[in-house]
DNA sequence: CGCAATGATTAATG
DNA sequence: CATTAATCATTGCG
């Protein structure tokens, strides 16, 4: 509803209901004259131009090319830039520049951090995040564990950045033959550079909400891939023999304050090859469970303190020198050795 | 299967 | 922020 009615009123003999571009110049002469067949001719050209979409492919190239050699063509070019010049006005202002989407934002983040869409997979600065919680200084054991994630994580990466290629490859082929197009019909409707533009950033907009999806699903893939992860976290798998005993070597030969510093446990969680964070579970646990229920942890804490002794003993009647460096006990409570009981003062109780 | 042991997680605490 | 205490979820053994 968006027609000029100064120019309604003009064509009322021709077929060309609506069209803006008819010029002003026919009236409703009494008289076939001169003026008439001018009307005519004009009439004609317009309804040519009006059906040619109609028409079958070669019909059109040849009616279009005749057109186009018509002596009115440059006039009838003309009205209709100048009509374009007028109407373009109201569509112009009507969308400006976009503000980045700030769902669109929150998904690229979320992807940069995870590792999907960052540079390529390298020292595992993907796998850092993941293994945030076993960070430490000891590394290059989890890596097994985390394999499986890795993998998964590098396959979704890879889909990822195949079907971003591929759109931006789609996009790319389609800007330019609408713009080829656009161009080639430059010739025969005027077109301005700013509709380019705007046609330009139309199509952009459509694939860019379909790389939105892309990505959205992407993101939920990372999702699900992670919270089966942790739960995978969960799935515990026993520390091997030798890992249990150094942590409870160190455990019952520091009884009285076993809180190993931040050094120590670094130091333990290399000789037992599980992360600090697992040391500190394990202490924890450790003193927690003890605590509980010392008397069932009476058998395991004597046979320590005896293999302590002996350590001891050995490290001291034969005055060696291959005492263990990673437990220099500042404290040695098996000062009070063989003695079975403990007395400690790990809490207010006992 | 039941059950204890055990590593990991979580809320509370100072 | 490190620990505690409770709890979850597996594991491993009889």
């Amino acid at each position: 509803m968006d027609e000029q009615p100064r120019l309604m009123h003009s064509h009322a003999g021709v077929g060309m209901a609506g069209h803006p571009g008819l010029p002003q110049h026919m009236q409703e002469g009494g008289g076939a004259t001169d003026a008439d067949g001018r009307k005519q001719d004009i009439g004609d050209i317009l309804q040519q131009i009006m059906t040619i979409t109609d028409q079958s492919l070669d019909e059109a190239q040849a009616r279009k090319h005749a057109l186009n050699c018509h002596r009115m063509k440059p006039a009838l070019f003309n009205v209709l830039c100048e009509i374009k010049e007028k109407t373009v006005l109201s569509i112009r202002g009507a969308q400006e520049e976009e503000p980045p989407d700030p769902q669109l934002m929150r998904l690229d983040n979320m992807l940069l951090a995870e590792g999907v869409s960052g540079p390529e997979k390298g020292g595992g600065s993907a796998a850092a995040a993941a293994a945030a919680a076993a960070s430490g200084g000891a590394g290059a054991d989890n890596s097994a564990e985390h394999s499986d994630y890795r993998a998964k994580l590098s396959q979704i990466r890879q889909i990822y950045h195949t079907e971003l290629e591929k759109y931006e490859q789609a996009c790319n082929e389609f800007t330019t033959h609408v713009m080829n197009l656009l161009r080639e019909q430059s010739r025969t409707r005027p077109i301005s550079p700013k509709e380019i533009e705007r046609m330009v950033s139309i199509i952009h907009r459509k694939f860019s909400s379909i790389q939105m999806q892309l990505k959205q699903s992407t993101c939920e893939a990372v999702m699900i891939l992670r919270s089966r992860f942790l739960d995978a976290r969960r799935k515990r798998r026993n520390f091997n023999k030798q890992a249990t005993e150094i942590l409870n070597e160190y455990f019952y030969s520091h009884l009285s304050n076993p809180y190993p510093s931040e050094e120590a446990k670094e130091e333990l969680a290399k000789k037992c090859a599980i992360t600090v964070a697992q040391v500190s579970n394990w202490f924890g646990n450790k003193r927690i469970r003890y605590k509980k229920n010392i008397g069932k942890f009476q058998e395991e804490a004597n046979m320590y303190a005896a293999r302590t002794a002996v350590n001891a003993a050995n490290a001291s009647s034969h005055g060696s020198q291959a005492n263990s460096p990673s437990t220099p006990n500042s404290a040695g409570e098996t000062g009070s050795p063989c003695g079975k009981t403990t007395g400690f003062n790990m809490f207010s109780g006992v």
